[in-house]
DNA sequence: CATAATTAATTCAATTTTGCAACTAACATG
DNA sequence: CATGTTAGTTGCAAAATTGAATTAATTATG
């Protein structure tokens, strides 16, 4: 009676050169069978704890993702997004640097701001996790989740930039990263690179690896 | 085969002389019979569109609201939190002034910083709900749904103040509200009352009665 | 070994934000 | 018509924030 099609999708962000990317899955059944769309699934309730345990299940299942930030992101219902009847889609968004993930087979990264036609309404998906994402970055610690275990303060402001869409000013940047005290300094492991001084690597202090560190205040974004 | 329970639930907030208080209901059917509840019900997919509109079908059956401020929440989920089986629970919040909605048959108002003993996983969702609107009444327009059609400048700044539990300064008050841009003063009309100058009445402009308006900054809670 | 390149830390002045105090305004009441 | 009370505004000083400039550190390279 109570036909509901219960499904969790996973909107899997990475930050490449090119700029935000999404991970699609080339879809093995109908509908849509071929077509790229969002890592996705059909709850299983003898297997799921709840909805972000199924959501775990998936994208282990589909990707070699094991411990990625994952945070819930809204939920989609109706008749109109599933030809199959009236759906629900738990949606998640998870957050894994390219240097961990790279390129994986029957994987895809899309550009989150070229035109993407996508089935269902996962491009409405994609849109609100990406809007998410940049609004919360301008005030809290999620964008480190793209920046890979260990970086450097040069290197996390482009990430952060990158989100953003402009420039942050240097000393600002550093204040305010030392203001929210989620960073720790790898003692003695200084990055490598060009003819310059090498920058002090950081990680992630381990409280904030599961969660979020929102800041007073956001950026000061100069308005240039 | 795909057993799972499919719900809405909605954490109605009203804002009253005591402080914030969520409407509960007795339930009328098992399990939990006669325990007091929030207003939820089963997703129908013959007559709702999504789960918004389920919320709404509720929400207009239970009590006579017809056009609160709605958003949802958050989707609470898993075998744990109900005795049936399995269930999906989308949650919304919406607000409502007091002097709107008032006291309704069968409808309890509880306040929120009290204890609470709700069936289900009910205090968790009021929980997440309260946090929700704290934390955004800092620096968004939301606050504004739970002061009454029309309202004047300091009785806005009272609901701000209950909600953040902390005096602002009046004249900080009225520059952020004229930074946001998101009231219109009625002409004419002033608020009548004791034996002083009356105060100008306001409404949130059309625009901002479904959609939330962003600040750029909070508002800064004198650290007394 | 000098130079270029970049990281990193510090200083400081300009700008913006904030909050206090004082002020004017309007109205009811007696 | 004086008084009390609340509404609303203004000016200003203090505090906080920002970013430019400066200096120092460190390494690869030629």
């Amino acid at each position: 009676m109570n036909q509901i099609i219960c499904t969790v999708d996973i909107v899997l962000l990475t930050l490449k050169e090119e700029g935000l990317q999404v991970a699609l899955l080339k879809r093995e059944s109908e509908p849509y069978l071929g077509a790229y769309a969002l890592p996705g699934g059909f709850i299983h309730p003898k297997e799921d704890e709840n909805a972000r345990a199924a959501a775990l299940r998936v994208l282990q299942a589909k990707t070699a993702i094991t411990m990625p930030y994952v945070e819930q992101l809204s939920t989609f219902s109706g008749l109109a997004r599933d030809p199959r009847g009236w759906s629900i889609s738990i949606a998640f968004y998870a957050l894994v640097p390219y240097a961990v993930i790279g390129d994986q087979a029957g994987m895809r990264w899309a550009s989150v701001d070229k035109p993407l036609e996508l089935p269902f309404d996962h491009k409405t998906i994609v849109d609100t996790a990406v809007a998410r994402l940049r609004r919360t970055s301008q005030y809290s610690s999620l964008p480190c989740h793209l920046a890979g275990e260990v970086f450097t303060l040069p290197q996390l402001q482009r990430v952060y930039e990158a989100l953003l869409g402009e420039e942050i000013n240097k000393v600002s940047f550093r204040r305010k990263m030392s203001e929210m005290a989620i960073l720790e300094a790898i003692e003695g492991e200084m990055s490598i690179g060009g003819a310059h001084r090498p920058a002090q690597l950081y990680r992630l202090k381990e409280a904030f690896r599961k969660q979020l560190q929102v800041a007073q205040r956001g950026f000061y974004i100069n308005p240039a």
